[in-house]
This record gives structure tokens, C-alpha cells and sequence, in this order.
DNA sequence: CAGTAGACTAAACGCGCGTTCAGCATGGTG
DNA sequence: CACCATGCTGAACGCGCGTTTAGTCTACTG
């Protein structure tokens, strides 16, 4: 997202679009909204993307450009994945805030821009899992890449339904109160787990008829 | 969602919006596609509820009363939460797929009937952790109410993008395939956590100055 | 049997949408 | 200078939308 003014016209035509797509969605959104707030006529829009669909293929396209360029600057010298562009976007404050309400938006429609960008998610975090248990910093599972799609899935929640989770939260994602009241409970949960017990585990596992041979992770919780 | 064909015009105008609005979304589907499908005239549909907004008030009232309904039925048998409730209904086949689709779309629109029963949910997961603490087989958070709100998080996220789930899947929710090759994970996930030591964790505790009082649950993962 | 209320429709209205069109500047090129 | 491509606009077009209106049919009430 450019703060420049004076910008071409084809960028700030795009700009204003993925702010208001992300906003409001796209149904809500109209060509004639898109050019006074890029400060065009609504003629020149189609002039330059041909038709409001069109422009809208160029956001998703700007928005995954985007997402893969942070990807490759942050990820190489921290080592982490778009997960982690992601949280650290969010924690940036509302500078990146259009970006990531047209992300949202992009994520719950269906499309396949949009599922090859989940799916580019899910191999990253997979990958990033694959790190951390080779390192002994997290578990295996009996299934990595199953493990790795529930994982983005709820990291990708945040973002998805970011409004409920910041009206619970009684605060932003943005300022510190609110991120900080949401850190500790995560990590324990990802570290602990939500159950005491293997028991629930164990009946699925049985019910399923899964091998033992099946990759068992447990840390050594009681069986009852 | 009634199956029988000969219900009152009232009931068909509702049964066929829910499907439409659920399927397509509110802003693609028309008053006269919804009629279409009811079997009525567009001006009926104005003529019994009002407004498009109306109808649309009136679904989401619809769907919520349901989800109320079904939630006494169920959970009073099993003492389960409305999340248990949304698992059985996905299990249940094709049934309440339009329910399901409908009740994603209004999770991430915003409004006040979502905000409603979005936290709704998560004080029924709240009390349904409370009473796994109780009896023994869950953890205690440091926050149970924010720990409710991430197991409600992620459980919607199910919902909310399953068409992402499925494909990765690889079939379908409602397939035994499919939900088989979910369970074992989340199991493990909700079992063992994802990290296999405590050291993120304790990382976390220390910057953000929590006393120790903080609540600790650990089932006893080394430090590191 | 007359009267009336409610279910229901065909037709149309007005509006805002995405899009098109004809034309006006501007500025580099022969 | 003449030329034309390019960036850009104001006005308009046609369409489908949500909604209104005027009226018909049906069934119950007195």
C-alpha cells in the first residue's frame, strides 16, 4: 500500500480499491465510490482494468504479490513463514490494516487465486513444523500435512473473524493490552493442549482402528 | 430447514432464502431468484416480509433459533456445547449444509445478531472447558475466557472456511474419509499441543511480566 | 348472498449499477 | 507544424435491482 499522493493513476485507482473491497466488500463496493476516492472519473477505471471484475482480479493478484514479497524479505532473515508475516503485519498497527481485511475477505470467498493462496499457507507452515520438529521444538504428527492445514486454519481465523476476536479481546489486535491478553492463553494452548488427558486420543485412535505404527507424539500423558 | 413441499408461502420465501443467502451470499442472490425458487411472485415476498434487509433479519433470526433448539435437544442428552452440535451437524450429511453455509457467512459479516451469537458460542465453550476442568480432563488457562475464545475461533474456522478444509482433505466434511483424516490430528493437536516444550511459553510468560500466580497449568513439559 | 380481509400477481417505477462513447487536452514523434 | 497515441472526462445507455401499485382470486363472516 502506497502513502504516496501522487502516484499514476492506475496505482491509486488499485490502492483505493483494495482500501474499500477490504472494507466493504466487493458487492458493496461501486466503480463510481472506487474512482472519487481514487480522485478519477469512473470512466477512466474501466479505462485501465477494462471492468470492475478485472480490477478486482488485479487486487487479489497485488495482494498475494505482496503477501509472497514481505514473505521472502521478513521469512529469510527471521525464518518464518507468512503465518508469521501475518502476526507481525497485524502488531505493525493500521498500517497494513487494507491489506489484511482484503486478505480476509479473499480467504472466505471461494476462487482459485484464493485457494492457491491457502494452500502456498499451508505448505509454508508445514514446512515451518517440519523445522521445528526436526530441531525437537515441536511435535510430529501422525499426519504433518493434516497438522499443518488445522494449524493455518486457525491461525487464518484471527484474521477472518478478527472482529469477534478483537470484541472479546475488549481491545484491538493492534495495541499491546489486547495482543498481550491473547499471547499467553494461545501458547499454552499450543503448548499443552486443551486436554489433560490422552483419553480422548486414545478412543479415536481405537475407533479408527489406527495402527500403533501410526506416529504416536504423546509427551507421556496418562492415559486416564 | 423443512422438506416437505407444501408449507405455507411464508415458510417456503424463508427456506428458499436461507439456501439462496447461504449458498451465493446476500448481495449475489436476488428478490426474484429467492421467489423463483419459492414458487411465488416477487411482490409477495416484499409483500410478507417487508424488505429484502427484512428477510434477511428474519433468516438470521431463523438460523439462530435453530441453532438454540437443537442446541437444548442435543446437549441436554449429551452435555455438549453448540460447537459439539455443529460437528454432529456436519456429520449428518447434506442436510444442514444450507444452515451450515448460512450460519458462515453471517459469522463473518458483521452485525449485531453475529456478534450475538458468535459470543454466544464461545460462552457455551467457556462453560463446557469449566466443567472439563472440573472433572479432571482439561487444562486450566491463565485465561479461561480467552482460552474459550480461541477454541470457539478455531472450531468456526471449520465452518467458516471449509471449502479450503475439504479440498485440502481431500473430500469432503461429510464423507467418513474425510473426517477421519481430520480427527486424529486435532486430537493430537488438542492433546499434546503443538510445541513440545515449554520454552516459547515461558519466552511469552517473561516479556509480558506475568506473576507467576499467573495461573500455570503445565502438565510438567521440561523448560527447555 | 353481499361484504370483506387476506393471499397473491402482473406490470411498472425509479434508481444506481457497470459500462460505452464521443471528445478534449497533452506531449512525444515524423 | 501536423499527427496521433495516450490519459482522461462528462454524459449517456441499458439493465437489473428492490419496491410500489392496482387489481384479481379465494374463502370466511354476517
Amino acid at each position: 500500500m502506497s502513502s504516496v499522493a501522487d502516484l499514476t493513476a492506475i496505482a491509486r485507482i488499485r490502492d483505493a480499491a483494495v482500501r474499500l473491497f477490504g472494507s466493504q466488500g466487493v458487492e458493496r463496493t461501486s466503480v463510481r465510490q472506487i474512482a472519487d476516492a481514487a480522485g478519477v472519473s469512473p470512466a477512466l477505471v474501466i479505462h485501465h482494468y477494462g471492468s470492475k471484475d478485472a480490477l478486482r482480479g488485479a487486487c487479489d493478484d497485488w495482494v498475494v504479490e505482496w503477501v509472497a514479497r514481505e514473505n521472502t524479505e521478513y521469512a529469510s532473515a527471521r525464518g518464518a513463514s507468512a503465518i508469521a508475516l501475518i502476526q507481525q503485519a497485524v502488531a505493525d498497527g493500521e498500517r497494513y490494516r487494507p491489506l489484511l481485511d482484503y486478505l480476509a475477505r479473499m480467504l472466505t470467498a471461494d476462487g482459485d487465486r484464493s485457494a492457491a493462496l491457502f494452500d502456498r499457507f499451508v505448505d509454508e507452515t508445514e514446512a515451518m513444523i517440519a523445522a521445528g520438529v526436526a530441531d525437537g521444538t515441536m511435535n510430529r504428527s501422525s499426519d504433518p500435512r493434516i497438522q499443518a492445514l488445522i494449524i493455518t486454519l486457525n491461525g487464518m481465523s484471527t484474521l477472518v473473524m478478527r472482529a469477534h476476536l478483537e470484541r472479546n479481546l475488549g481491545g484491538g489486535l493492534l495495541d499491546a493490552a489486547g495482543l498481550a491478553r491473547l499471547t499467553l492463553p494461545m501458547l499454552e494452548l499450543y503448548t499443552d493442549g486443551l486436554y489433560s488427558n490422552s483419553q480422548m486420543l486414545e478412543v479415536a485412535r481405537a475407533a479408527l482402528g489406527a495402527s500403533a505404527a501410526g506416529g504416536a507424539t504423546t509427551t507421556g500423558k496418562a492415559n486416564a
